[in-house]
DNA sequence: TTTGTATATTACTCATTAGTAGATTGCAAT
DNA sequence: ATTGCAATCTACTAATGAGTAATATACAAA
């Protein structure tokens, strides 16, 4: 049974609402970034395309440079969530590892993801590249680690770990560039399509 | 035996030093794009790191979206011209390919190559998209032929050119974005290991 | 009823920067 | 000599855009 409608909004109500809003700037930040490019995209553009104000930016999220940095973290943590949930699945390191690459090519044709690959680290105050370097970082790792597990029990070739990870994380990268969902494959066809070509590069023989 | 030095240039003379200062200037440009990213370098900075003045810039080379096109311009053409002189070259394709992309790498970490891939399309006019569109698909089109030629003579296993083009060329693009010349591992040795760790992929099983 | 807080606005300031106008110098050809 | 062209400068303009101040409204709590 749902309760009765009312306008008054709980607390909670309330901190869902900002949290939305909060989200909604985010996203059409990132959208805006990555069309054009950071340093071409005003936040008077940005508000312009929510219908208000650029001052109503900063009182949900601060100055320019802390609207990418929140974008570029939700994208990172995107990543690790997924390198970390793939580590805990079952069957052989090579299957998690398709996993975690097909995820990851959502991740990378999505707003926050693609945000973190187009952008360089040159925008950012040297404090916010210490972390988002810090976070990259954990990704790296965690691929590294599937693949040696891989290597480990069998089910990917002997290879070097770490040109491995990051020719495959190029590979990953690319078609935030140029991919279009809206285009004629759709992302489940294209994902399996490339993952499935990096992996018969990686099995054994 | 030398002519004696004069200080009267030729015509010829004075043609050189233009087209060097030309170079400079592109040069000069590049590597700020590709430090600090296009919109947030200034052509006063670009002009003022080489101790003259803006105006001469548009005297050399024109606005700054010219500046930026000429700079794409050389970059791909370098491309281009790899992989016509590597699709001459004897051998296998297998050969051929590890040829084209052992160049590609050492292009792609240079300043013209690095401003090809940092570069998005959205900075430049819909006239320029367009042409820079028309060469990126002649490099396409060139590493798709030299993938097919490696598939007939056997030298490739059988795999989706397409595809496989797409995921060469983000792993061979990946590199511009974090590998240092100055860095622990020479370029040689960096080329090496990411075509070795590619070309195993392909091999024939 | 008053006071405080969250949301949002308008209307500014101030710095930066693309691009231009006009002057200057020097060299070369007429 | 003079005319013209190449190279370069200083000094502007006009626009853009980040960030802020001051204000208004609504609602909730005291």
């Amino acid at each position: 049974m749902e309760k009765a409608r009312s306008p008054f909004k709980t607390a909670l109500q309330k901190q869902e609402e900002r949290e939305e809003k909060r989200m909604a700037l985010l996203h059409a930040a990132a959208e805006m970034f990555n069309a054009q490019g950071f340093h071409a995209t005003s936040l008077d553009d940005v508000a312009a395309s929510l219908g208000i104000s650029k001052p109503t930016i900063y009182h949900y999220l601060g100055n320019k440079e802390q609207v990418l940095f929140e974008c570029l973290t939700i994208g990172l943590d995107q990543l690790f969530t997924a390198a970390d949930k793939a580590r805990t699945e079952i069957g052989t390191g090579m299957d998690r590892l398709r996993i975690f690459l097909t995820n990851y090519f959502f991740i990378n044709i999505d707003d926050f993801g693609r945000c973190v690959i187009l952008s360089g680290d040159d925008t950012l105050s040297s404090e916010g590249v210490k972390n988002l370097r810090a976070m990259k970082r954990r990704v790296d790792t965690a691929l590294r680690a599937l693949i040696i597990e891989g290597i480990d029990d069998g089910s990917i070739t002997a290879v070097d770990p770490k040109i491995t990870a990051f020719t495959l994380a190029g590979a990953m990268a690319w078609p935030a560039r140029w991919y279009s969902k809206s285009g004629p494959t759709p992302p489940d066809a294209m994902a399996a399509q490339i993952v499935d070509s990096l992996m018969m590069g990686l099995a054994p023989r």
